[in-house]
DNA sequence: CGCTCCCAGGAAAGCGCTTGCCTGGCGCGA
DNA sequence: TCGCGCCAGGCAAGCGCTTTCCTGGGAGCG
């Protein structure tokens, strides 16, 4: 790897100088000097070594995001805004996969931290570990005090600042609209129980259901992996109750579109035997049939939100952008069968 | 930021016995020292600079990986295969996006290089402009003499190692699946027009249907963006010449999931009015209506394959792995209406 | 009791770069 | 002609860390 001293003794100057022209510093250098750097650099095919640059000027340009999976939809559209306006102001982004491992979400946090990003933007749900939230708690105050920059996306683990979905508004939405069809046994397949979100939405989901006196027991929740399959398990295990419920509320879509195979695949009509509910109003909830029924969330928007957040010099104490939800009526959805 | 320094002066020791406790280093050092250095690393926070630590020894252990967009299927499955590489040998990546744009695609090998990664990974189509390529191979060449491993999925711009999915073998899949239920007009919706991809696959179909005599009129392929408005826009197009095409191939799924929803719109009846053929597979392509025949590519093994390449050791000469692709007949295809 | 050997721990160099400070040479004015 | 000021360019320190090399002291042996 060439270096600046080759550069330097190539063009016959001082690494000084030649530091100086290459990073068109305010120091005037003579045209000719100059102009035998350049050509010495693109000789050598120079390129700076980043980590002996950041350690001469600490300046931190680049970005962490720490995302549970960028594989799903849902993050790879909040990975779009956040990816958006952090290359308008010229930052890198990294992006790390936890794969919604809480230790791995540890590690990459101290791994950021000694990358010296400039700031760090966690985005998926909390867990319910009270242990792990104040580890994590700490290692971001840590970091904070250092000059970095914290946002999350989705979670209350953390007292800065943070770009909230309406999860419990989502779910209160969906009750809502169920009550108003006329549905009363209602099947929910959840995510991983040890996700926040999960529990928001449904707390909300249970509130709404719960004005009209409709109760959601234990044996009409079944908690799943986050993805199609497990989507599509859970429906068949709620289908197997009895009495069977007449709608089944996914907490996501990817599930959604698994119940909505199994249903199919058991021959069960959508939406005259039951109705299917999804979350997220990812993309591919305009394209399944019957279309999905979902609560819209502003995906993208929440990256954007949250890279200002983060690149923004805080204004004042943590500030909490809450991004409201919206129910999208489609096909999958119908009154209650009598 | 607490320095090492710091943590040697509280546990009143010198920076290189904290250095060596903190590295567990193999030089023995005792039990009391060590006991004191660890608790000042633990009160002080301490993280070790990483820019510092790769300055004054130089061990890459980052990758880097340029994809076209995470956030298409694609590339989030391909991904999905090199993560699993990469973590299990412990090294930690760092995703760029070029969103398709080959002069952010140069900036970020250049970025990789300037952070000293063990190795970059090009995922995605190249482009039909030899200057650009010209201009990457430098850079991967040069990137390479200093010891950088390079690997690339899906292109053909660089010499060495790379990963390449049977796209021209996709089409002539597609081509004859298309003979034999008695099609004659095939429109085709294509992507982007400068990727290299995009013309492998069409060369692949056009051979299969020549075969049997079967022209593919210019007026016949619209390239359109590669996504599902871009496939919907398209197929507008396509439907409108006359006569319209019996079957629609599009050249990746996202851009089939459009077809279909213009299609459904217009009350074109698939497959019994035109037939439509996706590429690629992606998860999505069993869950639409009707279910979409496409071509598999084994998405996440490219990426596991290419992650393997980038991470051994060259074993001599540059190394091509072709991987297979596959016809799955789902319900979007049938005769050739009469 | 004195010597050598060995080992724990520290001093310091150096990784590649930036930048404050200094120098030497030039141009200008008196 | 001499002296001053100014500015281009170089010197060198220092960013935070690792690691080689060295030192001093204790243990073991004669």
């Amino acid at each position: 790897m060439a270096t600046l001293a080759d550069v330097a003794r190539r063009a016959g100057v001082s690494p000084a100088t030649a530091s100086r022209v290459i990073n068109g510093s305010s120091k005037p250098v003579a045209d000719e000097l100059r102009e035998r750097v350049l050509r010495a650099v693109a000789d050598l095919r120079y390129v700076p070594n980043a980590h002996a640059q950041l350690l001469a000027r600490p300046q931190r340009s680049v970005v962490g995001v720490v995302v549970h999976d960028v594989s799903d939809p849902y993050f790879a559209e909040v990975t779009r805004g956040l990816q958006r306006v952090a290359t308008e102001r010229g930052r890198l982004l990294i992006i790390c996969n936890s794969y919604r491992d809480p230790v791995r979400e540890l590690e990459y946090v101290e791994l950021l931290r000694g990358q010296q990003v400039a700031a760090i933007v966690l985005a998926g749900s909390g867990y319910h570990d009270a242990a792990f939230t104040t580890l994590l708690n700490e290692k971001l105050a840590a970091y904070e005090a250092t000059g970095g920059r914290v946002a999350v996306i989705g979670r209350h683990d953390h007292f800065g600042d943070a770009v909230m979905p309406a999860n419990a508004t989502g779910g209160e939405l969906i009750g809502r609209e169920l009550l108003r069809l006329g549905h009363r046994r209602v099947g929910v397949v959840a995510g991983p129980r040890v996700l926040t979100t999960i529990t928001d939405r449904l707390t909300g989901l249970r509130r709404a259901l719960a004005e009209q006196g409709v109760e959601l027991p234990d044996q009409r929740i079944r908690y799943a992996d986050f993805d199609r399959d497990g989507g599509a398990r859970a429906t068949a295990e709620l289908l197997d109750t009895s009495p069977a419920p007449t709608a089944i509320v996914a907490l996501n879509d990817s599930m959604a579109v698994g119940a909505l195979a199994l249903l199919r695949a058991r021959g069960v009509r959508v939406p005259e035997d039951v109705s299917v509910l999804g979350f997220d109003d990812m993309p591919i909830a305009a394209d399944v049939t019957p279309t999905l029924t979902t609560v819209r969330l502003p995906l993208v928007e929440m990256g954007v939100r949250a890279m200002a957040l983060a690149l923004d010099p805080t204004s004042g104490s943590p500030r909490v952008e809450t991004l409201p939800a919206e129910l999208v009526r489609r096909d999958s959805t119908g009154p209650a069968p009598a």
